[in-house]
DNA sequence: TGACATTTGTTCTAACTAGAACTATTATGG
DNA sequence: CCATAATAGTTCTAGTTAGAACAAATGTCA
């Protein structure tokens, strides 16, 4: 088999990504935000909160990273800890009124900007993106877990 | 406009390269390697070395960080630093004897390792979804630099 | 030639990152 | 009920990350 058809797709995965950080990492950040920051609170956004291990699973990011970006926003008193009665082992990070309020004024502004680069692109295309990134997703996902 | 059409494409991107670092990463890190130094060795690797610049363009590491990185290497003498007596400002990072050894070990090990999780994918579908990411990636480069 | 701008790479800081070891709590099987 | 396993979060470590400020070298242009 010819091998290395799929290191250009690999390199151009990186850099697309890439170019989505850059982009939108630089707008987060004048919102005086980090990246992962912005993530937890966004995802946080018109919910009543939710576990850590959830919020690390629509993040992505993983729990001992999860502990300190967490802290750091219930610093800035834009999160809160709040244990789980039911079960001991886990806690609900929820907005407070004021990561609410935050919540309310900087996610439109960054979809708006995110939906600029977008402009140019048709419903269609981007329905085939993102079927293509799921099938990839799903042979990459599927060689993980077949390995251990 | 309907907006969030974008939302779960982007969503889709981080959740694919994710799952990409964590396959490739973790056979990386079984070769004693990071990811970012692994970078650094294949991108070196076959050739006569290059610019501290020119490394940072094809990695798509920012230079703050290639420095450390690039330290770590040197430590473990896989890398040497070379000033290039045409501009003072300039060196030439490459690979040395030891540096090419290990190169010529594990490139083809996780190349192979890359390439189980690509067997079920046609050509076609390889260049498909490397046309999809190229469209993808040129919006965002074309919003961020139109920005600015 | 000389002031000024650009480029290259290092340094510094704050934060993120994964992974592993750890604690505390809950679930499970005998 | 008890021993053991599984789960949730924290802590710790080594490393990566971007961005900004910086020094040194080179380029530019009058």
């Amino acid at each position: 088999m010819p091998s290395s058809i799929f290191l250009p797709l690999l390199r151009e995965l990186s850099g697309t990504y890439q170019a989505f950080e850059v982009y939108s990492s630089a707008h987060v950040r004048s919102l005086g935000l980090t990246p992962a920051q912005f993530d937890v609170v966004a995802t946080l956004g018109n919910t009543p909160g939710m576990t850590t291990r959830e919020l690390g699973e629509k993040t992505l990011i993983t729990k001992g990273t999860l502990t300190g970006v967490v802290d750091r926003l219930a610093d800035k008193k834009l999160v809160r800890r709040i244990a789980l009665p039911s079960d001991g082992r886990c806690q609900i990070v929820q907005l407070t009124t004021q990561g609410e309020k935050l919540f309310a004024r900087i996610f439109p502004a960054h979809l708006a900007h995110m939906e600029r680069a977008f402009a140019q692109l048709s419903q269609k295309e981007l329905n085939g993106m993102a079927e293509s990134l799921r099938r990839l997703r799903g042979v990459l996902a599927a060689a993980h877990s077949s390995k251990e």
